[in-house]
DNA sequence: ACCTGAACACCGTTCAAGT
DNA sequence: ACCTGAACACCGTTCAAGT
């Protein structure tokens, strides 16, 4: 009697429930199967495996948070963007640790879903930099160098446990890179 | 016949072994048991389970970590010296993927083992900061901004796969925190 | 085409039993 | 005190069988 019927758009729901409910670890073909009300070896027919599983949650979870920080940095100037966009960042990680930690997964090839969506991602920082003035090359290397630090930043704290003097410490991050980015001729 | 017999000093070494040679994703239970010629079971008299197994590796691969770019710092004066630590911390992520991943690992309290290894890690740039002229205050909010930037730029690139312009972008990374981190009155 | 159910390998954990 | 070996739960994976 087969009558539950498994959707991928279903399955990516009920992933990424489990992500945010139990954790990245909890992440497997059983737990997102029992939820699904139907056996683990039927989900091969939808996804290569656990490592499937976990590929297909890494690009979602990528893409939030790409729409999270692109949402933010609307209509935000000069300036204040970058702050605006790193507490953004920040919200998704402390808000969303379980898929801010999928954020780290391994792209299976150099032109596939997941890469793209990691260059989306640095694509609107770079974008947030180009509006303050910055050329395009210039831009692109603030973008990577940003994005590497707020990850820093979150990944260790979601990891490690937030502390009292973290959002200082946070707006100490944000200033040195906004100080640290200004076009300067020397 | 009991005829193997455990120290945790040996089970440490072999831990980070398989760690470096398999993968962080490989440490179990039973890749260390079988290594050391014991069965896995034998392990619970020495470690408390994998979480345990998973903390040992952490708190070594942290001083490890901290070793390295406490030596690199050594004798290397003003600014050059960020730039040297900075080199010797991706070196180690670069080296050494496994230990430099579980380097993330959440500590169990607040005062343990691993609380420790991570502060004594963002002392050394602390150190180094204060070295440079910034008061103490200072130098710890500027060692953690750099610890978060530098994390973040060496797990993306571990995690991502490390290509052809990324030393470029690390340098652009040191620049923009040493731009960023001098003392400047405004 | 898609799901079930049995089967197998593998890992973690506990515990009685040996030395 | 420390290791073995059996036992159990749990997960991933494959595949024949059903619909």
């Amino acid at each position: 009697m087969a009558r539950t019927r498994v959707t991928i758009s279903g399955l990516t729901t009920i992933a990424i429930t489990v992500v945010e409910k139990q954790g990245l670890d909890a992440l497997s073909l059983s737990s997102v199967a029992s939820r699904l009300g139907v056996r683990p070896s039927a989900l091969y027919t939808h996804v290569n495996g656990v490592e499937g599983l976990r590929y297909l949650v890494a690009v979602n979870a990528t893409r939030n948070l790409t729409d999270d920080i692109r949402r933010a940095a609307i209509g935000v100037g000069g300036g204040k963007a970058l702050q605006t966009v790193g507490q953004a960042y920040r919200a998704f990680a402390l808000n969303s640790p379980g898929q801010f930690r999928a954020t780290l997964t391994a792209p299976r090839s150099a032109d596939d879903e997941l890469t793209k969506a990691n260059d989306d991602l640095v694509e609107v920082f770079a974008l947030v930099f180009a509006a303050m003035g910055l050329e395009a090359e210039t831009a692109k290397l603030a973008a990577r160098s940003t994005r590497s630090a707020l990850h820093g930043f979150c990944a260790l704290e979601v990891a490690m446990g937030t502390s009292a003097d973290h959002d200082a410490q946070y707006q100490h991050l944000l200033d040195t890179l906004e100080q640290g980015l200004q076009p300067t001729k020397d």
